[in-house]
DNA sequence: GATGATTACGGACGCCGTAAGCATA
DNA sequence: TATGCTTACGGCGTCCGTAATCATC
């Protein structure tokens, strides 16, 4: 695949590199690069010395990544289609899901004794890639979204989504802070306030952006874990405001929530699965304890 | 392209008629087809005799069409950063932005009386596909939306947009119809009507049907041409309801658009690019024209 | 001079076309 | 029996590895 051996390249910025991570000799690489360069009527691609993408590189590896992840998630898609339902079970979730997976998890581990079950936590986007290329059975994304909207996932061909739960939203902010005694907020008039994103816990910053509707958002601090509890401290140190399902505040005295006014405004968590694929007795099992 | 040989093959029914099609002998298909199920693990993609996709098969064939959409997209985005900027001008446009275009194409023509110019009416998703894919350098999509949401278009790559203009939402209806004398009216009332849906001329049946709230449609009838003329038409003979811009109406005495009362539905009007492609004099005269 | 990309060359493999084989309508 | 997919085989091109060349730090 001359595209994989191109991103290789451009991202080590280095032939040689590239030639080791893939299992090739350097002048392979070599004339692979110029081989795609050729295929594409002798645009130069790389910079040599030091290897840079040139402009037109840096379109073709804005491209390659969805290229490449579509290809193998088309892939994985045949071999599910056709290969035995696994006996195994891979689930991926996003952290806003786990209690949700856990009780299941519970129910299903004394319903079937011998279960093979790995858990991931991940941000949505990806939960949906790792579902998608195969890479797990089942995937648990939530996201912030209008009623009707669906999930805002990155585009990784079909899979079947289900709708497992909504969540009203809240704001999460420290007990002492000046609006926590609140009964109720409507998001459009924070659009000043310092909000605090966590793209991999709760939404992208696209998603709060939207529903705050400012055109951008001033001076957030981003949170990149997956996880609630580093999150929380955030919160509760007063780094910034963040929309969260209320449940999250639970037991965390020295963190407020309170409702969002906005009235079409929600979390949903949706299990997504292959469209066709059998997930297993495992998986089958654990879907209809999730409520799909 | 092993893929496109396929998707050649499960289209045409025959590796025979792929073959004339694709310029190769039977055998070699044959041959490409045996090749691509035993990359893929040995699974089957395809019965003989008759021809027709296995389930495994049928997957890949979902996958094919967006693969090979966006090897082309990549393909022509980098030709159009490497390549010259183009002497000539294509421009495709939904038929709800051709009175707008109109009036800048003849601003255009007066100031470059030498403009090499061709323009396509097409739906909103084949306009995306063709800026995409290089067959045209500058697009004109329009679609119903949400006010803060994007233009639902397919999934194409990454392509520049700008909004050009966005018209408030009406229900067209003929002059006769009982509601045809209201002030205004709320799509969610409308949810049991018949629905008259244009998706290659305004909106797709699930943007109808989001924004009429209801999960499917009563009944409705598709039409599938491009042009205002005909779709203006059968709203008069009573065909069905449709949303559309009120300036649609004007001059049809025998049609009347009734505002809907929803407050964030707009129609908008977007005009596409490539990312960084520079799309030529005439292309950025007229996109000055159009006010981007 | 050393690191690292390019070019030259040879062997192996892959792909297509010819031709024969074979299954189904 | 005829149509049409499959298999066998040979030529040609492609791709990778070895090795020599060249450029840059």
């Amino acid at each position: 695949m001359l595209l994989r051996t191109f991103t290789a390249v451009a991202r080590s910025g280095s032939f040689s590199a590239a030639a080791r991570e893939l299992g090739y000799i350097q002048s392979a690489v070599s004339q692979q690069i110029a081989a795609l360069e050729a295929s594409l009527g002798g645009v130069p691609l790389l910079h040599r010395r030091p290897v840079v993408p040139t402009g037109a590189g840096a379109r073709l590896l804005e491209h390659a990544e969805p290229l490449l992840l579509r290809a193998s998630a088309a892939r994985a898609d045949v071999l599910r289609a056709a290969g035995d339902p696994p006996d195994h079970l891979r689930v991926a979730a996003c952290a806003l899901a786990m209690p949700r997976l856990a009780a299941a998890v519970g129910s299903a581990t004394s319903a079937m004794p011998r279960l093979d079950l790995t858990i991931t936590v991940a941000a949505p986007d990806a939960v949906a890639i790792e579902v998608a290329r195969g890479g797990c059975e089942l995937g648990l994304a939530v996201g912030l979204t209008t009623l009707g909207d669906p999930l805002p996932l990155p585009d990784v061909g079909p899979l079947r989504s289900v709708v497992i739960s909504t969540d009203s939203v809240s704001v999460l902010l420290p007990a002492d802070h000046p609006l926590a005694r609140r009964r109720g907020l409507r998001l459009a008039d924070l659009a000043d306030a310092r909000w605090l994103l966590a793209p991999a816990v709760a939404a992208p910053a696209a998603e709060v952006r939207r529903a705050v509707g400012a055109d951008r958002l001033s001076c957030a601090i981003t949170y990149a874990g997956t996880d609630l509890a580093g999150l929380l401290a955030l919160v509760a140190a007063g780094a910034g405001l963040v929309p969260l399902p209320a449940w999250v505040a639970a037991g965390h005295p020295e963190v407020v929530a309170v409702p969002v006014t906005e009235p079409r405004l929600e979390f949903r968590a949706e299990l997504l699965s292959g469209v066709t694929a059998d997930p297993g007795a495992a998986g089958a099992l654990l879907a209809t304890l999730l409520g799909a």
